[in-house]
DNA sequence: ATTCCGAAAAATTTCGAAATCATGCGTTAC
DNA sequence: GTAACGCATGATTTCGAAATTTTTCGGAAT
């Protein structure tokens, strides 16, 4: 586990813990921290360089997030993944984000229509750019989120707008594990561009059915391609485990 | 501030901190820590005998769960209330309440309608002994919460039973204010026997719409008895601030 | 050969001091 | 008289060592 040391300065977040916090979300989103990976402190420590006290914290704002798994007095571990989970993300985000939407273009105003068209352009603009498949890209994460965000943000509830954060992070977990293993799929695009057509258009019932294939066909694509790479016990062999052998 | 001094025991959780953050969530949940008012480390060391960190750790886990706002590195505060959040709140558990019902009498199977029962009984019980309002009884909290935890329990989605317990801690706290100005509504007793038979009797329509109506109907008797009571600045003046005056 | 017990080892959890940051007040310059 | 600066104060945040808990490994008994 050759991760360079890094001194931990406030780079993101305003405290320290916090930016443990987002740059530990950043690596699990990612899979460059795997599911079921355990995360023990004296590993951590020497990645992240901050104390056992604040690591602690930043575990614990993801387990929160359901992004790392904690047993009882057993430690941390990032969180599993499962076809289950997949699907019980799905279900819900489905049921969230169409009522979300759904109040969102009965409220948004001039603002929220040029939030929405501002980050496709965004998106756009960046998968021209990139080479590498999307999943891995930092930048494009971001704008494909502040997308999905900007779809919903004149919804009005702060409580919904809250739990798709969670749900969108989830999902993106498994959009990285099946992202490894095959290419970007272009019509992507087409989808986006639709969506963004119909919400501003304020046309509830095709936004809404948008929404939905949108979501069900991102996961049944996670699902065919990634399938194979679940419920595997974590590979965490240390070099020393596999030289036993 | 006169809390007696607590050795931090486990009494409930596995550890310190869990178990310091159970009896915080409680304080917080019956009102007795008010909305608004600074969660200050001093006087938390004084009250729950735990060192800094651990009780940050506990305060953070609240602030996860909504319950605690921590204003960047200005320290914590019991989150306040307002009205918008309790309608928020309310949308947002008929949302996620109704699809759960839903799913529930869809795959429910003869243990789930025992412990449905089972539920009800015991909070009939408990009513029928009781004299204090309810809302500021333990006993009563837990087996009401246990009671709709019950209705939902066979959804089959981890993740929609977890956002329905967050919210109805949240809205839990809301009730608690609401006690404090009025006696407990005896329909209640009514509507919570109601809910049972439809559930049970797999009437989906009629539980759907008991459901919401009861979910709806709390939040407005709260609103009506206890509005006055919310977004008042909060109460901390200290002995010494209200001496200057 | 297998299971059970106990002690050593490794990991997590807790602690209080030290560092850091925000706030209010007094002073000074304009 | 007003605004701006700087210091003192009180609070939070961070640290690494110490205590507690879990896990592992070896040995003896079944």
């Amino acid at each position: 586990m050759n991760l360079k040391i890094v001194k931990a300065q406030k780079e993101f977040g305003k405290t320290v813990a916090a930016d443990i916090a987002y740059r530990l979300r950043e690596e699990i989103l990612s899979c460059r921290l795997p599911p079921g990976e355990p995360l023990r402190f004296e590993a951590l420590r020497a990645s992240f360089g901050a104390s056992f006290t604040t690591l602690r914290e930043a575990l614990m704002s993801l387990v929160a997030d359901g992004l790392v798994a904690a047993e009882g007095q057993r430690g941390f571990r990032v969180a599993p993944i499962s076809l289950d989970d997949l699907f019980d993300i799905t279900s819900t985000r489905v049921l969230i984000e169409i009522e979300a939407l759904r109040q969102a273009i009965a409220k948004g105003d001039d603002e929220w229509e040029i939030g929405i068209i501002s980050a496709l352009h965004r998106l756009n603009r960046i998968e021209e750019r990139i080479k590498t498949p999307p999943g891995e890209d930092l930048n494009w994460r971001r704008a494909h989120r502040e997308f999905h965000q900007a779809l919903i943000s004149a919804c009005g509830s702060p409580t919904l707008l809250a739990i798709h954060d969670s749900l969108f992070d989830r999902s993106e977990r498994y959009r990285s594990v099946s992202a490894t293993y095959r290419p970007y799929d272009r019509n992507k695009v087409g989808e986006h561009r639709a969506l963004m057509s119909a919400t501003v258009g304020r046309d509830t019932d095709l936004a809404v059915k948008l929404i939905e294939k949108h979501i069900r066909d991102t996961a049944d694509n996670v699902a065919t391609y990634a399938a194979e790479h679940f419920d595997r016990p974590a590979l965490h062999m240390t070099a020393k485990a596999a030289l036993a052998k």
